[in-house]
DNA sequence: CCCGTGCCCTGGCGGC
DNA sequence: TGCCGCCAGGGCACGG
């Protein structure tokens, strides 16, 4: 559940369902998730209060009193929340744990399937703004200055899919609704950067504020059907236009079928008469 | 620097 | 049916 919507959706029910929980005890069951720390280090939040969840981009922060810790859900990560041990162990398969948080009177717990997943813990006194990680990730479509955006894409050579791809231009933004904010442009994304206009990557910014807004208000894109125990099962899968849509019609030419391609490595999906290289 | 590729992992699916 | 290669919503470390 990886975009910009789906770590919202995430953000909000942990933050629903978590927040001034006193934490009890951490274990940490994947030891490579944890990227900047050693597992003694991560034992120190023991004994901490979750004050708040919030989150930049694709990154998870859960704000703690001394410490925050910043959780990424890369390809398959997901969070549980349990109300005891007895509801935990009945309830799902522990081979894919990366970490559990035990409070005073739940459970969190952070699966990954692939174990791509990742944290990093900081302590508060190393602002936001100044960590590391986030601020190698530019603005989000919603906060993005317009100017700084297109003087950013002009400089680039690559497939326009390609850029507002990269998390260092724009953030939030990953394969399923680049192809969705692409089409709502009939931009072909193949191409070069370099070459839209202002207006355009105006347009850009603008839809994915429009696609996402609308995806978070529908629980965000669950394409593989996932256990419904998280509850963030989200249904944006049924309003998509283009993405996963191979051999359906375009939604504006009847007689034309969605194609897909490879653009940068990843599945691509276009109407070839709504998007053509000028 | 910038860009493209491979890789980290595991599971599911389509094709033979 | 059984096996095998390919693909997957992300991002990083390498090369050239």
């Amino acid at each position: 559940m990886p975009e910009l919507p789906e770590v919202e959706v995430v953000r909000k029910y942990l933050e629903k369902e978590v927040t001034n929980e006193i934490i009890s005890k951490v274990f940490l069951h994947n030891k490579k998730s944890l990227r900047n720390a050693t597992e003694e280090d991560l034992w120190k939040i023991e004994s901490e209060t979750i004050v708040s969840m919030e989150r930049k981009a694709k990154h998870l922060i859960m704000r703690l009193s001394n410490h925050y810790l910043i959780m990424h859900l890369r390809m398959e990560g997901k969070f549980y929340i349990f109300n005891s041990l007895k509801e935990m162990h009945l309830s799902t398969n522990r081979f894919y744990d990366v970490l559990e948080i035990r409070t005073n009177s739940k459970i969190i717990l952070f699966q990954d399937v692939r174990r791509f997943a990742t944290i990093d813990i900081f302590k508060n006194s190393c602002l936001l703004k100044d960590n590391p990680i986030l601020s190698k990730v530019a603005d989000e479509p919603f906060t993005i200055s317009e100017k700084i955006f297109y003087e950013k894409i002009s400089k680039k050579k690559t497939a326009i899919k390609v850029a507002i791809l990269d998390q260092g231009i724009i953030s939030g933004i990953g394969n399923i609704y680049a192809d969705e904010i692409l089409f709502d442009n009939n931009i072909h994304p193949e191409t070069i950067s370099s070459s839209l206009t202002r207006k355009q990557t105006n347009s850009i910014i603008n839809s994915a504020k429009i696609i996402l807004t609308e995806s978070i208000k529908k629980n965000g894109t669950t394409i593989k059907n996932y256990t419904s125990s998280l509850g963030v099962e989200g249904s944006y899968q049924n309003f998509l236009t283009v993405h996963q849509r191979k051999g359906m019609p375009c939604i504006r030419h009847p007689n034309q079928l969605i194609i897909k391609l490879k653009v940068g490595g990843r599945g691509t999906y276009i109407c070839p008469l709504c998007q053509k290289i000028d």
